[in-house]
DNA sequence: TGGTGTTGCACAATCGGTTGTGCATTTTTG
DNA sequence: CAAAAATGCACAACCGATTGTGCAACACCA
């Protein structure tokens, strides 16, 4: 190891040491010292010296002659969440196996940080811009092409970026099916299902409820509107929300369609504290969490793709000219039915 | 907006449009404009200019020449497990608005992962390196400490960078006693505890066996090694681990300390398989899921305090004289007790 | 022996901000 | 009104790597 007195040792220091020139220690460094016709003497000598001083490249001189950073960026609502949490795992794994280096940020469905993220990122010279579950992804998506940064969508359709995202109206419905088959099996297939979860103006809330209907219009029943309680997606508005429906009832419903896992905490905590029997309910929630699935082994969740879906994405981030605004969708699959 | 036909707009490209010169851009956009003594007039017009134009700074090229990245980094084993993402959560919230910008690598308790995270982390130049249940934080202690980064550990004890961690010990002590209690409640105090989950070269693992321990010889208890399966944190492990246990005893104990949600998940899944009454054992869990605690009411939960474990790090990092190999404990609060 | 080709490397410009310094103007002071 | 001080800005040298280009030295061929 090298004194670190001072400074961190840069090419020009390993030049003098070498008694060679900065521009030969950066060819042997980054791997295109054969085409420079450095010898493989001097190479080794050069490699040797850096290895024994612990030489680290400063990637943002790197960055900065190579107008290409490396990095890409990914946009999150939130990390403390099973499926966000999944994403960003599996989007690091398969951008550091490409050589990208992630950076990951992380801004609570807040439309201002949402912003500032993409500034950042941008400023940074992200190479892609990934956004996943954001409020505004339109404005994102303007300020990557103002940049020029190719910027797409996860698990959200923007209609100015290209998008990956779950099949959720199909989803939707196959596990409103599962639902209702189960319920016939338990022999009430005529009690009410309640849709709980979600909010209005996402998306992929308004397509799980038109899954949800279909299903259940392809069983010749009707759904009411009062039947599809829209609520948010925390779990202490989702129990308020329930509790309210269970009253006017006069009991809970024969099963739940929950859009969310972070709704189905809230549900599952009103019925377990109320003392209620949760096998005899039949439950289904689109989304994923093991711990729930070890908790209560009969409830049906549609499991989010992440791998495919992350695939999805750099397959779209490999062929721009192909992704031109496409939406492509990833089917969930059912766990437990 | 601009016409954004080529490349990215320069301090050189605002400099001829506003008709002045590069230093002058520079100190107006970086705010130091006063010291420089630009006039208001002109700084107005540069600002307005820069907006109009989209511009946006190039945080490579300040980088390299301010030689501060403004950068910290983190390094965890993984984000899909509520701990581990509520520190990364937690960790980039307090960098931010501390003007930091953060970037996380997730290297899956992998000492070769960790190392290049560490190594690329360093190329990035980060100011300040935090290690979250690393395996081998001492090798990336020396690596900071040869590149002159301040670097800390967080959830596990370094012998070579100060460290915050939680009370494990105490913490588990207070959660077997709180066991015990209940154990002692439902009428059945002798049964056996079995304390499941966890590693045997984990430092978290050792401490929190030794306050389970030492709170049964406080209730005059001894605890045989038989009572003690450190058979790994992952689900599967404990579960066949849990599952040999139950066969040897002849039916499941009477109470559960079980070390992380990882291990509860297995646990948890095999007891509700097998048709047992979860509410028949007292469980207690050191860790915390929200979701498990909405399924089971009944389980107590050590809960780890993220949020004061963050802001001791931060303190750390604030002042790097008083954290010369300091260890910081933070108590987990009990849950569901 | 002179010309051509190849080998092996060094030079210097460049990426885009930052910052110490210098120098005209203008303003203030005595 | 001259000297001193303040104002307002531009110049140019960096930061550390990359890369187009140039040029010795040597080999090869006729």
């Amino acid at each position: 190891m090298s004194d670190d007195n001072s400074k961190r040792l840069t090419i020009y220091d390993l030049a003098q040491l070498a008694q060679s020139s900065p521009s030969t220690v950066s060819a042997v460094l980054n791997g295109t010292w054969q085409q420079r016709r450095i010898s493989h003497k001097l190479a080794d000598r050069i490699l040797a010296l850096a290895h024994a001083e612990g030489y680290s490249i400063n990637m943002q001189a790197r960055a900065l002659r190579r107008e290409r950073s490396g990095i890409v960026g990914m946009i999150v609502p939130m990390y403390d969440n099973r499926y966000f949490s999944s994403i960003a795992q599996a989007f690091e794994a398969e951008a550091r196996r490409r050589g990208l280096f992630t950076i990951v940020s992380c801004t609570n469905r807040d439309p201002e940080q949402e912003r500032e993220a993409a500034r950042m990122m941008l400023a940074y010279r992200v190479e892609h811009l990934v956004c996943t579950g954001a409020t505004a992804p339109d404005a994102i998506a303007e300020m990557c092409a103002a940049a020029g940064v190719p910027c797409l969508n996860l698990d959200l359709p923007g209609t100015r970026a290209p998008s990956v995202i779950s099949a959720n109206r199909e989803g939707a419905l196959r596990l409103t099916l599962a639902i209702l088959d189960r319920l016939a099996a338990a022999g009430k297939p005529e009690q009410p299902v309640l849709f709980i979860g979600g909010r209005g103006e996402d998306h992929n809330t308004r397509e799980r409820v038109m899954g949800f209907r279909q299903a259940r219009r392809s069983r010749g029943l009707d759904t009411s509107d009062t039947d599809v309680l829209i609520c948010g997606y925390e779990a202490d508005r989702a129990q308020v929300a329930f509790q309210d429906y269970v009253e006017r009832l006069g009991g809970p419903p024969g099963a739940l369609f929950i859009n969310s896992t972070i709704s189905l905490e809230g549900i599952v905590r009103w019925l377990r504290l109320r003392g209620y029997d949760l096998d005899a309910i039949v439950l289904g929630c689109f989304d994923w969490d093991p711990l729930a699935a070890a908790f209560h082994p009969r409830l049906m969740m549609a499991r989010q793709d992440v791998p495919a879906m992350i695939e999805r994405v750099f397959e779209l981030i490999d062929e721009p000219a192909k992704a031109r605004n496409r939406r492509v969708e990833v089917l969930p699959t059912l766990i437990g039915v």
